[in-house]
DNA sequence: GTCCGCTCCTTTTTT
DNA sequence: AGGAGCGGAC
């Protein structure tokens, strides 16, 4: 079964310089032997706070110190841009240097690079275009017009999803057997899917699923190309391994098994961790390991750093409930004898309190010194943040909402990138059809058709087939005008892309075509807003050498380089805090339903249970001084008040480690339901009408929103308000929601 | 072709 | 409560 590694008893590269290997020395015996064990295939069980990354980095920078490899014989895979990004600034800090060459990104970053030089195996051109989850949802749901699907039962998102998990475990619509698509749209999904990747390749397009299945479909079918990258990559890291899709496994041991010699690949994870399964992660990945390459070795890390003992302790004894383990114990690995403070488990009156009690908690600890920047408030599912966000808002405590709308996914921004990619790449109908119409040109869904049909007959793209139309006097009236324009904006774009570069291309492009216009003549409160990130989108555009590599950027980054930031309370899912650490952690909303997820519970079972209990695990090992949970007896959901019960994770802490506190609500699990059910709900509701009830506004008077903070009154028209925040801009709000100062 | 209002639905999310 | 999507009115 699973074997310890024991650290070898002489250093395993007796060529190692000892002056050279300075960087061993702070390490423990398990991180060494991590390191150490360049050669054959290696399994490095990393429990929380464990020093992963550092292994993961000085491994990696062992390889090319010791000369094993040059910097891009080694393939090094993590999953987000954010972690690809830290190993490579690490790398270069132990180097001394940037190394150059490197084979380190996500598993889509390096797909779409290796697709790029191999997209004639896939039926693409090198310049193919990555559509964003908009794009693909619009082509489904054209692709699904002609069965006439019934998208009330079956919506396309939906099938969305299904495509992508049969992607997510490496099937191509010719490998998906009958059996596998019963399901959906009755029976005809396989099918569905099979027209969609055929229209995605008459786009030249991919989406993200499509980066990892062509290229692993052309590693599985050309050993030629195969055999190239053999070649190449003698070394293998990969950065959580639990959180590992099939077709990502397929293609990392595709990658990484040779006919000839040991696989040097070197997986790093937790199984502890593993909470992305609903996107096709497959934990099994990590616990077949050793199945998989055989005469592996495992090393694990279970001495940990980060937190306080009883922050352990109450980790330890709650994943301790999990079934299916490869059995890890983290333990502390301080010097100091301390054991911190216990985890507090507080009950409080209903989800409001919850917020006032966080937030007073979190200002208390500022004042006496605690920097913001070092908190977080970790919720299970969005509709958490809100009432975080209000209550901090009149507390005045700077703070920020992590993983909210990002800058790449706002409309303004998809539309301008739409635009160039239209001109990058004509093909590209799907950014056509989103800005044929934005300006209004009077191209309505009929129109569209037409054109969509004559570039069918002619063999072409839309935007082609539109220009031909024009050119033959085909299309009439103010709407052919329009198009004109645009047309014509599309081509002197081209021009002066290959003369002039591509920011003044974009900068011409935008204007000529009326898009900035647009929004010049827009009078809603947030179009000065959306014109301010059209300008940064055109600043970020200089960063780039061509118009081909920024949407290459955007497409797989989709984040904008975070400017510095000031200290600010972070709020954020559980999802979203995993790999960071903070001194103080609140976690709110421990109940039934809640979390654990009722959803999970409903569709995922006993498994669904065991991730959500790893999401709880994850939560409380971010905690480094002080972990805080919270649990409400009664919760507004949408629009109405709902009783809650204590999540049965509060059980399963062991009391040796916890403290409870009781501020309003019952602590014991059930009790409390009884004494709440019917009345506290309305009874609360009430109070709060009462509290609300509000006079009229006068224009010029200075008035606060939850959300917006402080602004003036501009216009006024009965309870609808138009108010100018000093920081959020203008906005049109009932004023239901705002309160005098 | 466009706009407005009614109804429905509501996790987690990276690339 | 609030946003998205759809159907009917102009």
């Amino acid at each position: 079964m699973v074997t310890t590694f024991e650290p070898p008893s002489h250093p395993h590269s007796p060529a190692a310089p000892q002056s050279g290997t300075s960087y061993l020395a702070r390490l423990n015996p398990e991180q060494r032997a991590a390191i150490e064990t360049t050669d054959g295939p290696l399994l490095v069980l990393a429990g929380a706070g464990t020093g992963k990354t550092r292994v993961l980095t000085t491994r990696f920078a062992h390889i090319l110190l010791t000369e094993r490899a040059k910097p891009w014989q080694i393939l090094a895979v993590t999953f987000t841009n954010k972690a690809a990004r830290e190993m490579r600034e690490r790398v270069a800090l132990l180097l001394g240097a940037p190394a150059e060459g490197l084979w380190l990104g996500t598993f889509h970053a390096l797909c779409a690079r290796m697709l790029r030089r191999h997209a004639e195996y896939a039926g693409l051109t090198q310049n193919f275009t990555i559509l964003d989850t908009d794009d693909q949802l619009r082509l489904l749901k054209q692709v699904m017009e002609p069965w006439q699907i019934d998208t009330k039962r079956w919506p396309a998102p939906g099938l969305l999803g299904v495509i992508q998990r049969w992607k997510d475990r490496g099937l191509t619509p010719a490998r998906v057997t009958p059996s596998e698509d019963t399901d959906f749209a009755n029976g005809h999904a396989r099918a569905i899917y099979e027209a969609y990747q055929a229209r995605l390749l008459q786009l030249n397009a991919c989406d993200f699923g499509d980066l990892m299945l062509h290229v692993t479909e052309i590693l599985r079918t050309r050993p030629d190309v195969l055999a190239q990258y053999h070649r190449m990559f003698r070394y293998i890291l990969v950065d959580e391994y639990q959180d590992t899709n099939t077709v990502q496994y397929l293609w990392l041991r595709l990658l990484a098994k040779h006919e000839h010699g040991p696989a040097n690949i070197c997986c790093v994870g937790d199984d502890d961790q593993s909470i992305y399964s609903w996107r096709g992660a497959e934990v099994e990945n990590i616990l077949r390991f050793e199945k998989d390459f055989p005469g592996a070795k495992i090393v694990r890390l279970e001495r940990n750093y980060r937190s306080t003992r009883h922050i352990l302790g109450a980790a330890a004894g709650l994943i301790a409930h999990n079934g299916e383990r490869l059995g890890k114990t983290l333990r502390s690995g301080r010097d100091d004898p301390s054991d911190g403070e216990k985890v507090l488990v507080t009950s409080v009156w209903d989800s409001d309190a919850e917020a006032r009690n966080v937030c007073d908690i979190a200002e208390r600890l500022h004042h006496k010194g605690q920097s913001l920047a070092e908190m977080a408030i970790l919720v299970r599912a969005g509709f958490q943040t809100r009432a975080f966000e209000e209550r901090l808002v009149q507390t005045g405590l700077p703070y920020r909402i992590v993983g909210g709308l990002r800058f790449y996914e706002r409309a303004e921004i998809r539309d301008a990138l739409a635009y160039m990619r239209v001109v990058h790449q004509p093909a590209d109908d799907l950014a056509f059809e989103r800005i044929i119409n934005v300006p209004k040109r009077g191209v309505g869904p009929a129109s569209l058709q037409k054109l969509r049909e004559a570039a069918r007959f002619a063999n072409t793209s839309v935007s082609m087939a539109t220009e031909t139309m024009l050119d033959n006097g085909q299309l009439k009236g103010k709407s052919a005008n329009q198009l004109r324009v645009l047309v014509d904006a599309l081509n002197s774009t081209r021009e002066i892309l290959a003369r002039e570069g591509h920011v003044l291309a974009v900068e011409h492009l935008l204007e000529e075509s009326g898009y900035l216009e647009m929004w010049r003549l827009d009078r809603s409160p947030e179009a000065p807003g959306r014109l301010e990130n059209l300008k940064e989108l055109v600043r970020a555009l200089a960063d780039f050498g061509t118009l081909g590599e920024f949407l290459e950027h955007v497409s797989l980054v989709m984040e904008t380089d975070e400017k510095a930031q000031d200290a600010k309370l972070s709020i954020m899912t559980l999802h979203g805090a995993k790999g960071l650490e903070f001194d103080t952690v609140f976690l709110p909303g421990w109940e039934e339903g809640v979390f654990p997820s009722q959803r999970t519970l409903d569709e995922g079972g006993l498994k669904g249970l065991e991730e959500e209990r790893r999401l709880a695990y994850v939560g409380i090992t971010r905690a480094r001084k002080q972990a805080m949970i919270f649990h409400a007896g009664s919760r507004r959901i949408y629009a109405n008040w709902q009783p809650s019960m204590p999540s049965r994770f509060l059980d399963e802490l062991p009391d040796a480690h916890i403290t409870r506190k009781n501020e309003g609500g019952s602590n014991r699990r059930g009790l409390f339901a009884e004494d709440s059910v019917f009345d506290n709900g309305p009874l609360v509701a009430r109070r709060k009408r009462q509290a609300e009830a509000e006079p009229a506004f006068q224009l010029g008077e200075h008035v606060r929103h939850p959300r917006f903070g402080v602004g003036i009154v501009i216009a006024a028209d009965r309870n609808h308000l138009e108010i100018a925040f000093e920081n959020a801009g203008t906005k049109r709000l009932l004023s239901s929601f705002i309160e005098k100062l």
